[in-house]
DNA sequence: ATGACTCAGGAACTGAGA
């Protein structure tokens, strides 16, 4: 089964985009981010015609979230647990049903945290604290996993060109890198870093000052595995060249493979 | 160079993104 994520940066402007990338990486589940449309709005014919069944957790203006997948979606949460008044649509939780097997799949997209000294930061690290109590209480569960979304961290040094540029930033505070340690250490597996432990690993570039021409560049869409996922994964990647296409979304896909 | 670009909303600009 091959699991994907992407934040598209509004669905409307990158439908052409997505329905080429499913022809060609042909994703079971696709989890995506930043849709930026009401549920109303998503373009659920066009994707159920491809062959996916759909969920979505659309927000007016920007955020909102999808998934998408070829099997059944069942046991299907809109929004993260310990937030009564939060109206950020940032969460999907559902589990993929095969005739081999199920997966529990979150399609998740965390606060970016910008500006520090607003209250933007303090909702980030909160969001953080309310994903670990999420994933202690899933991880008890003892089954597949797959936590994918666009996390707006970057975990190390060796995930971001120019370290020196971001040390303030809320991508990269030892504060936020120590929380998602915090929560990556519940007993998740980082699937690329599983496969490939090489520098210059980015899925995401900004549109600004020719950042992907100078492949100045960060990580920080990730697919955390639990331990029974973990133990199927036999390959994980990331779609960098869909960076180069005509009028791109800034993220570009990150996918595993799973033996299930 | 706390800027460069690209979205949504709504009709000129601002807010948000990272």
């Amino acid at each position: 089964m091959r699991i994907a994520t992407w934040n598209v940066n509004s669905i409307k402007q990158r439908l052409t985009h997505l329905t080429s990338w499913l022809a060609e990486r042909q994703p079971d589940v696709v989890c995506l981010q930043e849709i930026k449309c009401v549920t109303d709005a998503f373009p659920r014919l066009e994707i159920e015609a491809l062959g996916y069944n759909v969920t979505v957790h659309g927000q007016k203006g920007f955020n909102g979230v999808a998934l998408l997948s070829k099997h059944p979606i069942d046991e299907v949460l809109h929004g993260l647990a310990g937030g009564d008044a939060d109206v950020q649509a940032r969460f999907i939780e559902a589990v993929i049903s095969t005739k081999i097997g199920s997966v529990r799949v979150v399609s998740l997209y965390l606060p970016n945290g910008n500006p520090v000294d607003s209250e933007k930061y303090p909702y980030k690290l909160k969001w953080m604290d309310r994903l670990i109590q999420f994933s202690r209480e899933r991880l008890a569960l003892e089954e597949p996993m797959v936590l994918a979304g666009d996390y707006n961290v970057i975990p190390t040094p060796e995930d971001v060109h120019n370290p020196a540029a971001w040390v303030n930033d809320a991508l990269f505070l030892p504060q936020t890198r120590a929380k998602y340690r915090e929560l990556a250490g519940l007993g998740f597996t980082d699937a690329i870093r599983a496969v490939n432990d090489a520098p210059g690993l980015y899925t995401f570039w900004d549109y600004q000052a020719g950042a992907w021409q100078k492949d100045n560049g960060i990580r920080i869409d990730h697919m955390l595995l639990s331990p029974q996922a973990a133990d199927r994964l036999t390959d994980a990647g990331i779609d960098r060249h869909v960076r180069s296409w005509e009028k791109p979304s800034d993220h570009v896909p990150v996918y595993i493979d799973l033996d299930l």
